[in-house]
DNA sequence: GAGACCATGTAATCGGTTACATGATTCA
DNA sequence: TGAATCATGTAACCGATTACATGGTCTC
């Protein structure tokens, strides 16, 4: 019942509102979500389980045609099997193996989890991704030494790029826990 | 006959120095490279391909007892394999699904085809990034106004974690040009 | 003698990718 | 009328992951 991310980003995306597989191919093919592939045989396989499982139910349109249109929208237990994705723990693996994945539960979280989840979310990438900075210099200090150019280097450029998360993780927290932000925004959405 | 990144990895770390599967599988487990899976049933059926395909072929030591050790090695064909492998053009796709690739062949670069290689390719690195970034930049010029706060923040992640890269190889390369740094690592090397 | 570590493998599963296949509609 | 876009699917393949399986060796 664990959820592959490309089921996570078609269960978010269609719990903004109903699309159909087209659509989302559309949205991974034209904005910088994710980098999942827009191919037709990735997404209408994943749309046929996800409907297997019960997390999406389609409504057909021009039916009785060649090739109806299906636009899904989330069953009951689609919108619960999301909240649990989004509100699974940050792990080591979260922060470590492409931020993307982060970023993906991130941009789905305030609708589904709220606000105050959203911000706890991005403490936790943050105290997660200041440990694992320390383990990594610990690692470049203990073996920097005897380890050639190009490796160290490498090294180097990871560390760099954890920092990066790091200070966007502090940025965000903040820009998310200032209520002003939420507010003006709030408004602006009326 | 295009290499998997694992398939990629083992090949160059072969190529440092003959190892078996186990000491392969102790790299993973206690460096931190590439994140790749450090369990046996990825680690062994991989070289068994890469064993089946002629790229590596293994010495085998303590035959005849139950779990022979294999040493492998890599062949001629191997080693041209790695080799173009690690001269692929520099596409967009690899600096944007995930840089871990990209510092995968990095690290092997040198090795195998000499700094001055090496250089052109943190060079196109920094180039393609250079170029990703312009059109993130764009996007978020013609989208941030109508774009919900998470979105936005998430993208802007994106554009900070690929500005860390940028800035990375730009050092890189500098450090890389510098004919006194490699003088001064080959004299350490004896 | 128990536990950690060395060491290699197989089987089942699962999901993503590529390539293939089809056809309607809209617009220049 | 021809190209682009809308629209949905299947089949074959491949490789990574998980769990299972085995047993030797070294050290406390």
């Amino acid at each position: 019942m664990e959820l592959s991310p490309l089921a996570g980003a078609l269960l978010g995306l269609i719990g903004q509102e109903p699309r159909s597989g087209y659509a989302l191919r559309k949205v991974f093919a034209t904005t910088p979500m994710g980098v999942f592939s827009d191919s037709p045989g990735s997404i209408y396989p994943a749309l046929k389980r996800l409907a297997g499982n019960g997390l999406i139910a389609a409504r057909v349109e021009n039916a009785r045609t060649l090739r109806p249109r299906k636009v899904y929208e989330l069953t009951a237990g689609g919108r619960n099997a999301l909240g649990r994705w989004l509100a699974q723990p940050v792990t080591r693996d979260l922060v470590t193996d492409g931020f993307d994945l982060a970023m993906l539960r991130f941009v789905f979280m305030p609708d589904v989890l709220g606000y105050a989840a959203t911000v706890d979310f991005v403490a936790a990438l943050e105290a997660e991704l200041t440990r694992h900075i320390a383990d990594l210099e610990h690692f470049h200090r203990a073996h920097a030494r005897e380890m050639p150019l190009a490796p160290r280097l490498g090294l180097q450029s990871g560390i760099e790029g954890f920092r990066a998360h790091a200070r966007w993780a502090a940025r965000a927290r903040r820009t998310l826990a200032r209520p002003a932000a939420r507010e003006r925004r709030r408004e602006k959405q009326r």
